[in-house]
DNA sequence: CTGTAGGGTTAGGGTTTA
DNA sequence: TTAAACCCTAACCCTACA
């Protein structure tokens, strides 16, 4: 009912992490004034800074791990969803049951081309996060392969969301 | 393993239902601390009244768009024919019953019409090419659906380029 | 009044159980 | 296999106190 929760981004999270190598942590106003943070973090407060610098600071641990690189990739499913955005909540807020039904029943992927209107974009990202996301409860006897693609995988979509 | 389950009583659900109408969805622990829900709900958390008031809209209003989402790249999993050379992009689900048929069709990633690093992209697929043969030769129970799943991920890299 | 620290609560995805 | 019940935890709120 309220705002839907604003999940951070990768770019927030490194602005954040930037911002407390430069100032030090405590210092979340003096962070959110830089000019060189204002733009990133527009959208968070001063608490929110400190909320996020809290949550953060239980994974301390280094990348590697088959175990590490599910959580990453649970992260990554939450922060692209909520990077392809603002929209997303405008529609899903708008539509009633009945659109839903409909944005389903059309689920045309278009061609990458044209017809890349906001919506499908919009709608093929939930479709594979969803994908995502049941492929790495799918198990199986490769894991140990699989979690190797993913991770390549979860690399090179970080380096393609930074635009 | 947790605790036993403990279904929700009709008396239970009638001061969930109470409490929301007295204060709004969301003021869980407020329902909980009013004396005229407290003893009825007496064995129930706060999060407990949220997880059942969701469960009851659920009921209320139909499947999300979400979980069917979920449901129909399932079942488009399952009944996907193995195409072994091609890239494939979901095109088309029907509505309704018949997620079953969402079919794949194929299409190059390497198209004119994707703006941005082309470079960059070719390299992205020549990693990922690879990385999806060594998945089929490597066996596995779901080989078929990973590759599914890697190459709508694919797909959606391309997107993600052209922005 | 402004800002931070820290405990408390909610929202929503995920998991388990019947 | 499905749906209700339950779990995990990021995100957000409340309050004390500098």
């Amino acid at each position: 009912m309220g705002a839907p929760k604003q999940k951070w981004t990768p770019d927030e999270e490194a602005a954040l992490k930037a911002g407390v190598h430069k100032y030090g942590p405590g210092k979340w106003r003096t962070i959110l004034k830089d000019p060189e943070f204002s733009k990133v973090l527009s959208s968070r407060s001063n608490v929110d800074l400190k909320d996020k610098w809290r949550n953060m600071g239980v994974i301390a641990n280094g990348w590697g791990s088959r175990e590490k690189a599910r959580l990453a990739l649970k992260r990554m499913n939450q922060a692209r969803k909520q990077d392809e955005s603002s929209l997303a909540v405008i529609t899903e807020a708008k539509s009633d049951e009945k659109m839903a039904e409909a944005r389903l029943a059309t689920t045309s992927i278009g061609s990458p081309q044209i017809g890349g209107s906001k919506r499908s974009i919009i709608r093929l990202d939930n479709l594979i996060m969803e994908a995502i996301s049941n492929l790495k409860e799918s198990g199986g006897s490769n894991k140990t392969s699989i979690a190797t693609y993913i991770e390549v995988l979860i690399f090179l979509l970080s380096l393609m969301s930074k635009r």
